[in-house]
DNA sequence: TCTTCTTATCGTAATATTGCGATATAAGTT
DNA sequence: AACTTATATCGCAATATTACGATAAGAAGA
């Protein structure tokens, strides 16, 4: 035991929450402002804009890069993280549609 | 080390990683499916419709209402789970602004 | 009261995540 | 070539999450 049914749920839930649990962390999150508000783009400036170590901001980058949301570019030594525009949108879309499920609640609460 | 430093980050950025955590599994994308779209809304039922046992629904329950996106109703000897309307919008509007910020790339990507 | 039904919690095992230092790799510089 | 810079990966330790069975606790019904 210990592991994720993942095999249990369905795909779109499956992604929804790969896309999330991405967001799931506030390093993370504060990768993801840098990169979208455009502010800081190489590793090297994340690392320095960030209370953590290297090697675990670039395996922060791994993991948002892994679900989608980031891609990186080489850049000479130094490598371009941005956002994934295709990837970042669908993911704002199919987390609204989970929140735009709910249409209020008037029975029991 | 393997604690998360969230000290380290923002009330912010801390409160959007903990609404996309809650999100950040299958099983509870499913629950909140449900509860959202009020198909069902007592735990007995989601434990019925779910492939995980009681125990384990039960935790995924405590998880979304600590994270504040769920709030229970004691009726009887049952619950009936529901969304927390304030934090559920509250939670879309954070996320939607992360999201937004995003204005598109136009340098090395 | 005794039993049953419903949900929460405890204990435990398996697995995953977080974080860092050390090291590897790859590109640029002198 | 040797050195520096930038990033990735490895190995490890600490902690967190996931899952389940067993059990507890509370309400409802016989």
């Amino acid at each position: 035991m210990g592991a994720t049914k993942s095999y249990e749920f369905s795909t779109k839930e499956n992604r929804l929450a790969k896309y999330a649990k991405a967001l799931g962390h506030p390093a993370r999150v504060a990768i993801l402002k840098l990169l979208a508000t455009k502010e800081n783009c190489q590793c090297g400036d994340i690392v320095e804009e960030l209370p953590l170590s290297q090697s675990t901001i670039s395996q922060h980058l791994k993991e948002l890069k892994d679900a989608g949301l980031v891609k990186g570019a080489i850049d000479g030594a130094k490598v371009c993280y941005c956002i994934n525009e295709k990837e970042w949108k669908a993911a704002q879309v199919w987390i609204n549609q989970l929140f735009d499920s709910y249409k209020g609640c008037n029975e029991c609460c």
